[in-house]
DNA sequence: CAAACTCAAAAGTACTACTTAATCAAGAAG
DNA sequence: CTTCTTGATTAAGTAGTACTTTTGAGTTTG
């Protein structure tokens, strides 16, 4: 399955444009891409075909393929959303990320509390507890696994489709924290606790104590990278 | 530009998949596709490229194309989204995208009023005061395009890109309610008030204040939608 | 100087040939 | 009788050629 001519070829193309190495404006002729990569013309014409459904580039004919203005990209699409993470503006793509999190989780939150089945709000507290646990413990990694999948589980119990598609968006925010070493040494307390509320919230059909609990979640994770950000400044 | 073989094709395909015609798990060979669209090889495998991007489907070797779970399609995708609001289960996908946008402007009426720029804040009160007046008018035709104006800069203002792209989702929100008669005779007077609210807020760069008066606005909404939903349920 | 006309460039479409991978089944080994 | 190997077959992937359509730009003409 892996990595085949197309796939390689739409990922550095792809990331070169979102990187803005090749700017908006510039054109493309799809003859001198399948040079440059040095792919057949059926490869070359499929992946500029999915850069246009993905709104990075227009084909008209004889001028050739444009690039796009970043506000015509389809921001949404996860691969687009690696390129931006894997790119030199990672920082800048975080924060979107982030805060479309903060939008999107507190009313997740709410919706799972009138919605999720009997079975997901076990599985919540239960996750909350091991998250307690591996707080305690300082086992980041683990912590990060089960945090993960708190959030995972959380989108998916409200059932709104489109939120449940952000946990991979929740995943590499969460990731991203921890990665870069914007993590205490041990999670929070406060943090943990606020996620117990959470479940306890969801389990006892609470929508409107399961929002604010998370509101405040999302609030302080958004105060620390404002933090982080502001020190590395100064540093 | 208009309508391609291309487009023409992706678009039926894509609205069968989309609306469970061709069931999850559904096998298609790409010549059989070719040959139910009358077209050519490398239209066909042009179009399955598309959709496979899209997450609508998987193609494997001596297998064929299989249409995915709608889990994993791409949410977000406009033509996704597009196909979904035509499609038989619309009042679903109204549900879906109504949720989202309530969880979202609050969020970017709290951004906006940090980061939007002087002129922008101007604009924002000179639409809000051109909605007062269309609203006493009843003119609900202009009422909505300044309504749609209003949330899409506003979403723009936020300085998020992954807010701004939803402006098209606000939009179909919207005229979904006045397409559909949930609209009352005149838009609510606290309705407009709110949104002169919102415009002051973040003109004033008074992002607490912005993100309330939003959240008002947006649960209002979400409150209307579930009554109209309820009635039609008892008519 | 403007409008129409022509030409050429580049994408779009069609088709053919060959390659690769994976499933399924048959047969050999245990 | 079960399991593992192997090979045939199938359908997608890749490559390349030929032809069509659109359209931008230059040129001619009124």
């Amino acid at each position: 399955m892996g990595t085949d001519r197309h796939e390689e070829m739409l990922d550095e193309l792809g990331a070169a444009i979102a990187s803005g190495e090749l700017a908006p404006g510039a054109v493309l002729r799809s003859e001198e891409l399948q040079e440059r990569y040095g792919t057949s013309r059926t490869v070359a014409r499929e992946v500029v075909r999915v850069l246009e459904t993905m709104g990075l580039t227009s084909s008209r004919r004889r001028v050739g393929v444009t690039v796009r203005e970043p506000a015509e990209w389809n921001h949404y699409d996860p691969r687009l959303i690696r390129w931006q993470l894997d790119g030199a503006d990672r920082p800048a793509a975080l924060r979107t990320l982030t805060e479309l999190r903060s939008a999107v989780e507190p009313c997740a939150a709410r919706f799972a509390a009138i919605r999720a089945t009997p079975e997901e709000r076990g599985r919540l507290r239960a996750l909350a507890v091991h998250l307690q646990r591996t707080a305690r413990a300082r086992d980041l990694d683990t912590f990060l696994g089960h945090d993960v999948a708190f959030h995972d589980l959380l989108l998916s119990a409200s059932r709104n489709p489109m939120f449940a598609q952000l946990s991979s968006v929740v995943a590499e925010v969460l990731a991203g924290r921890t990665g870069h070493g914007l993590m205490p040494d041990e999670p929070q307390p406060e943090a943990v606790a606020l996620h117990v509320e959470v479940a306890e919230a969801i389990d006892l059909a609470d929508p409107v104590r399961a929002e604010r609990a998370m509101r405040d979640i999302v609030e302080q994770a958004r105060e620390e990278i404002a933090a982080a950000v502001s020190s590395n400044l100064g540093g």
